[in-house]
DNA sequence: GCCGTTTTCGGCCCGACTGTTTTCAGTCG
């Protein structure tokens, strides 16, 4: 029996677990617990999200050894684990308890940017709002304003808060979509029922956020392709927008993301792939001969997608330039860019290690590094100024230098530059004195702090920092988190020319949750010479396959390998370091 | 609830900013 069990315990994801935790310290402070057991509960996520091993895996014993995971808290994630199966996620007693107590919209109220619990507490005991909806229309009424400890400001917050929700919902990052469109590939792919099949719409064209998942398939009859869904036990079919060749509906675990798949014959396969990938705006796009492109694809047939652009006199447009936004204006050039592909990345520039917030050494990252076939590795910890980050002191500086030389010295096959991610500060100025900054090969300069701020301001304090002749490369420009936060506004326009006229790259940061630059500006950024890096921002390991998104989104703005700074060899920006010395 | 050990109980508590106050609580990174 007891095997049994745990052949059919699933494995939580760290994540998962952590989040149980912090969902129960947000409880227990909207229930006004004790203050000092809410901070034990924050320390102990503050440490869990630090470990590298399978939270899941470990024994009680090994539990209480991670920093401020004591008795209660190490016996409620081994309750944890031993709740979670197959089929349920695990959870422990007093989190069951205190959530039969509360209104469930709390937790969503919650979610809202600028407020916390302290704040949750007061609407739901002042005005008894306990969902979102009643918190908007308390807003709209100006109650919100009216509370002690609020004003009209907050009242505004909180109503921006919940149009950003509003805007977010339904809508996944694509690192996640793609991870549930996959699975359902592969039981299309497994079922061996189908002679051709191909993603379309949004993951096709890899945007940054999807809503849904389309998939083309071509099996025998439309009745296959409805069979064949309907074995799949990860998806729920919604009958009523269905129809014969249509199959619609959405992933079980997460309703949020929709998923649509079309028949296709074999004839208009590549008529219909193409006319399921492109947007509106691609597809109207108006060609030489006055024809529309979907009026050249529709009912055709075609042996293959590349046909399509020779019947229109085009080059062939890649998918994830298919917008509609600036694909034609490329196609118009002599000799159209060659996409850049994960391949011709040479290097790893801005990433983390234990030194601050990372979870892997930097010999542990400089090795995963070199094992995935990078000749060089740019390690930017955060600076002083980063406390949250346990940003380093000029002596930690020194002391990461002193171990950089020596892991060089030890292998000379491999490269580690000596980076750094510095806070740009309040007035632009990078986070640390000149000496100090004399000492990197290359600089990271990133806001972190005070993100409030005007279009003027940001822009102003972005420049400021650009013409710091330390700065070699701008990290996430927007400090937006995609569906969480709105970065701060800027004239890109003016941030891209200040980087052009000072030699600075931009990165676009792979970290699926950023992806900032955002890839509309790419265009630009290339017509006025400016080199793009893309970043992991890696934190672990693992990190470093974030990258994957990012060269995805800079395949959408259009870059090619020659203005990619991280493409260039262990020499090549060798020298491009020197020269901005 | 966790930690330390000069402590088995008492202390835990970053810093800047914002918006609300009229001296500070709440929030964030």
């Amino acid at each position: 029996m007891h095997k049994i069990k745990s052949v059919l315990q699933t494995t939580m994801t760290n994540n998962q677990i952590i989040a149980l935790l912090d969902t129960y310290a947000d409880l227990l402070e909207l229930h006004n617990e004790n203050e000092f057991k809410i901070r034990s509960y924050r320390a102990g996520v503050f440490h869990l999200e630090k470990i590298t091993q399978n939270i899941s895996q470990l024994s009680l014993n090994e539990l209480k050894a991670i920093p401020s995971v004591g008795k209660s808290i190490a016996e409620k994630l081994n309750e944890i684990n031993q709740n979670s199966t197959q089929n349920t996620l695990g959870s422990f007693l007093d989190l069951d308890n205190i959530l039969k107590i509360t209104p469930i919209g709390l937790l969503d109220i919650l979610k809202i940017k600028g407020i916390g619990t302290k704040k949750v507490r007061v609407l739901w005991k002042e005005l008894d709002i306990t969902t979102v909806e009643a918190l908007f229309e308390a807003c709209e009424n100006d109650k919100v304003a009216e509370v002690k400890g609020f004003g009209e400001k907050t009242q505004e917050t909180i109503k921006n808060g919940l149009l950003f929700m509003a805007f977010s919902s339904e809508k996944s990052l694509y690192n996640d979509a793609e991870k549930y469109a996959l699975q359902l590939e592969k039981h299309i792919r497994d079922s061996n029922f189908f002679d051709m099949h191909s993603f379309a719409g949004q993951i096709r064209r890899k945007t940054e956020i999807v809503d849904t998942v389309v998939m083309l398939v071509c099996p025998p009859t439309p009745t296959d392709m409805h069979n064949v869904l309907a074995e799949c036990d990860f998806i729920e079919k919604n009958n009523q927008k269905s129809g014969v060749f249509v199959w619609r509906g959405a992933f079980k675990e997460n309703n949020q993301l929709k998923i649509e798949v079309y028949f296709a014959n074999q004839a208009d396969f590549y008529s219909r792939l193409f006319l399921l990938t492109g947007t509106n705006e691609h597809l109207s796009h108006t060609t030489e001969n006055g024809k529309t492109l979907l009026q050249i694809a529709l009912n055709q047939t075609f042996v293959v997608e590349e046909d399509i652009f020779i019947k229109a006199n085009l080059p062939y447009i890649a998918p994830e330039l298919r917008e509609g936004l600036f694909e034609f204006e490329l196609a118009k050039k002599p000799n159209m860019p060659v996409l850049i592909t994960e391949k011709d990345l040479k290097g790893s520039l801005h990433n983390h290690s234990t030194y601050s917030d990372g979870k892997n050494t930097l010999k542990e990252m400089a090795d995963y590094c070199q094992s995935l076939g990078y000749e060089y590795l740019g390690i930017t910890d955060h600076s002083k100024a980063a406390f949250y980050a346990n940003g380093l002191s000029e002596k930690r500086v020194q002391e990461q230098h002193t171990e950089i030389d020596l892991l060089n010295a030890q292998n000379p096959h491999f490269h580690i530059f000596k980076g750094i991610e510095a806070d740009i500060l309040n007035d632009g100025k990078l986070d640390y004195d000149t000496e100090t900054l004399k000492t990197f090969d290359f600089v990271v300069a990133s806001i972190h702090s005070n993100l409030k701020m005007s279009k003027e301001k940001a822009t102003e304090r972005l420049i400021k920092a650009i013409e710091s002749p330390f700065t070699t490369i701008l990290g996430h420009p927007t400090g937006r988190l995609l569906l969480r936060r709105e970065g701060y506004p800027i004239d890109f326009h003016k941030v891209i020319d200040a980087c052009a006229a000072n030699k600075v790259a931009i990165e676009i940061n792979a970290h699926p949750l950023r992806l900032d630059l955002d890839w509309r500006y790419v265009h630009y950024a290339l017509e006025k010479d400016v080199f793009i890096a893309i970043n992991p921002d890696a934190h672990d390991i693992l990190g470093f396959h974030k990258t994957q998104f990012g060269v995805h989104i800079a395949r959408k703005g259009g870059l090619y390998k020659e203005k990619c700074l991280n493409a260039l060899s262990k020499e090549e920006i060798k020298a491009f370091f020197q020269q901005k010395k």
